[in-house]
Parts: structure tokens; sequence; C-alpha cells
DNA sequence: AAGGCTATCAACCGCATTCGT
DNA sequence: CACGAATGCGGTTGATAGCCT
């Protein structure tokens, strides 16, 4: 027997997120919270399937979602987790709060990949190349390795390359700092009524505010072309307040607390 | 300026896992 | 325990911006 679908993909839309499409999502968990993924489109009157729904949010809509290049520490820890972890993205994601598996992935893949092979060490192993592969013996009787130990991990002689050398040096201080984050109180205080803005005072005829701040944190990929200038001036101001307290924060982190209501509350009742 | 190429990332697909009955 | 539904996860694809020639 075959497996089901996961949803009936008659009728229902694909590829990249509407505006409106944002904004009906959002409004639906802001305002009902998330049980049931599979319902919520219908009762957010969207024509996507559950699974298209949950990725948006998660990936995207989720008011913590953390945007924005990695940092150097970042990368590096991303590095020492995979490996230890290999691809299971979502574990390593654990570990950015605010970060996605998508994202994580899609970074090791696009550029961490790179930066291992330059550095002579294969993306998959985290073994010295087959070119590095004198060196990497010398290294590897030198750490005197754990069976269970990763390259990485063992690779504390002095032939490890100084990127690498620096890596744990750079995981510890990545606990203490965040390049992203640790933002002023004023900050936090800007972000919070930006969020107020977007989530609170939508109306259905808002898209304007909402556009602006995808294209302040979305990739040009995929932007979509303004209608700003259609909006009503109230809008305006309000999508001008949006883009203005944004942009230079570039991240939802200090609103952590909010998320953690959103999952707690419904219609005002504690769940 | 135009066309080709590359890099990036959002989104999709299908399998795996978890959960409820 | 078995089964089906729901959700999670990781691999892959496709669109497009930007770079290069």
């Amino acid at each position: 027997m075959g497996r089901q679908p996961c949803c009936d993909k008659v009728g229902l839309k694909r590829g990249p997120w509407t505006i409106e499409e944002d904004h009906r999502l959002m409004s639906f968990i802001m305002n009902n919270g998330i049980h049931c993924w599979r319902t919520i489109p219908k009762l957010a009157g969207l024509l996507r399937c559950g699974k298209s729904c949950r990725l948006r949010w998660i990936n995207y809509l989720r008011p913590d979602v953390k945007r924005g290049g990695f940092t150097d520490a970042e990368e590096d820890q991303i590095i020492q987790l995979h490996s230890r972890l290999g691809n299971r993205w979502s574990k390593i994601a654990s570990h950015f709060p605010g970060r996605t598996d998508n994202e994580i992935k899609n970074h090791w893949n696009t550029r961490i990949k790179k930066k291992l092979k330059l550095l002579g060490l294969d993306p998959v192993t985290h073994q010295p190349t087959q070119e590095d592969e004198n060196n990497a013996k010398e290294i590897v009787n030198d750490a005197d390795m754990d069976p269970n130990s990763t390259t990485e991990e063992s690779l504390c002689s002095d032939d490890k390359p100084a990127a690498l050398e620096a890596d744990q040096h750079k995981v510890e201080a990545f606990s203490m700092e965040d390049d992203m984050g640790l933002m002023t109180f004023e900050e936090t205080a800007d972000l919070l009524e930006n969020f107020k803005l977007l989530s609170g005072s939508f109306g259905e005829d808002q898209e304007g505010s909402w556009r602006n701040h995808q294209e302040t944190n979305t990739p040009v990929s995929q932007r979509s072309s303004s209608s700003a200038e259609d909006s009503h001036p109230l809008q305006q101001r309000q999508q001008q307040q949006w883009v203005d307290g944004a942009e230079p924060l570039m991240s939802w982190d200090g609103l952590d607390y909010l998320e953690q209501e959103l999952f707690f509350w419904e219609n005002g009742q504690l769940l």
C-alpha cells in the first residue's frame, strides 16, 4: 500500500510565500497558537499544506528567528558539532538559539564545505583529504588519538592549521559573546515596538509594511516588487517605523519571551 | 551592455520517527 | 502490538542576484 500524501495537493499553492500569506499565517498563529499544522492552513485561509506552513513559520516567521550572516565563532562551532554529529542539522541547530536547521544546512553546503576544503579537510569525514594524507598521518600520530575523537578534536598539535587551532578558544568565547545579540535595552524596546506594529496593528491592507520588513530581511532572490507607495499614509508611517526600527537590528533575538508567550497562551488563556 | 556562470537560500519532496487509538 | 496520522528531518531543487568575461 502506497504512502498517503501528507496533504491533498490539488489546488494548493506552491513556491515563494507572498506577504499576504505570511501575514495570514503569522496572525493566525499569534491569535491561536500552534496545535495541528495540518489544520492551520485551512483555518488561516491559506492554500498551502501544513508542512509548508510549518516550514515557513520555523524558518522565517518565528519571532526569534535569527537572520543574517554567521559569525566566525558560529561557523567554528558548526564545524565542531558536525564533526561529532554529522549531518544531523536539527541537533546542530539546537545549539544555536534562533538559527534554523535549514539555514545551518545551507550555510554548511555553500560556505563551510569550501572553507574546510581550503583547509585540506574532507567536509564529510573531517579527515585530511587525499593530498594531505601524509600530513594527516603525522598529525594523528602526534595527537595520540582517542578512537572516538574526531580529527579536529585531535588537531591540537602545532601542525593544526591556524584557523582550526583557534576554534576551541572561539567556541568557548562564543558562549559569552554573540556578535548579533547583546542588544541594549533601547534596542530591545525598539524591537518590541516593531513586533507590536507587525503583529498587533496589522490590517488586511498593510501589505506595505510587511513587505518592507521582508525586503529588509529577505534575500533579494525572494523579493517581489514593492507596492509601498500604494499604501495609506498611516501605513506608510508604520512601515517606515518598522524599517527604521528593524533594519539596524536584523535580529529578533530580543523577542524570545514573546515566542514563549505565543506557545503557552491561547485566546488569553494559559494552556 | 549582454550573456553565461556561480553562489545563495527558500521551499519542496519523500523517508523516518513519534504519537494516538 | 499494529496501524494510520501527524510531524520532523535531511537531501535536493529552483529562482535569482551578482559577478565575470
